[in-house]
DNA sequence: AGCGTCACGGTTGAC
DNA sequence: GGGTCAACCGTGACG
């Protein structure tokens, strides 16, 4: 009663993580997101017209905190945290490997050197952004080397791209309940 | 008093 | 399997 239930709110851990307590008495977690409903409260009350500084008193979270997910709420209409950790794949951008996907579906014999000649002329990368011949062949054998499905792969990559356009567009509290619980 | 912004210490996960 | 590193997190402080 004294704590949140935390586990429940970050069943990934798998078990209770120790929260801290801010200047206002909140529980949070360093580093981590605030819980789902925290964040969800942020947003209605502010549609209710609570000023960000009432909001902050009331829930117990920083005014930083409460002006940052308003914010963001405000651009992008999703009150989800951004994805935490992962690194950007070295070289090639997810719009650069559609590229390669489509070099090599038009041309299979393609070499990787060819390919990056390719993306420079089709000016999809410039001379610094290019990635190395070796990230393209990296990049080739993790979508085509061994499976032969990699015509799934790119539909239901697009599948889930439009999923998350639908859910930015709905830009509402209840779209985004809606999935909360992943 | 309220708000925007940023440095900080922290966590995460693809590479 | 473990290390690296760049993304994100919320707090707290400053203007």
């Amino acid at each position: 009663m004294m704590r949140p239930t935390l586990a429940q709110n970050y069943p990934r851990s798998g078990f209770p993580l120790e929260g801290r307590v801010n200047q206002l008495g909140g529980v949070f977690i360093n580093g981590r997101p605030l819980p789902n409903h925290i964040r969800h409260k942020i947003v209605e009350m502010a549609h209710h017209g609570i000023r960000p500084c009432v909001i902050s008193r009331q829930l117990r979270v920083s005014h930083g905190c409460v002006s940052k997910i308003l914010c963001r709420y405000q651009e992008t209409g999703s009150i989800r945290p951004g994805a935490i950790g992962g690194s950007k794949p070295k070289g090639t951008t997810p719009d650069v490997e559609k590229r390669i996907e489509e070099y090599k579906r038009e041309h299979p014999g393609m070499f990787s050197w060819e390919i990056r000649d390719k993306l420079l002329k089709d000016g999809i990368c410039d001379r610094n952004s290019v990635p190395s011949v070796s990230s393209i062949s990296r990049t080739m054998r993790s979508k085509f080397g061994g499976r032969g499905d990699e015509e799934e792969d790119e539909e239901e990559l697009e599948r889930k791209e439009s999923e998350e356009n639908d859910r930015r567009a709905k830009h509402s509290i209840e779209g985004i309940l809606g999935d909360r619980c992943e």
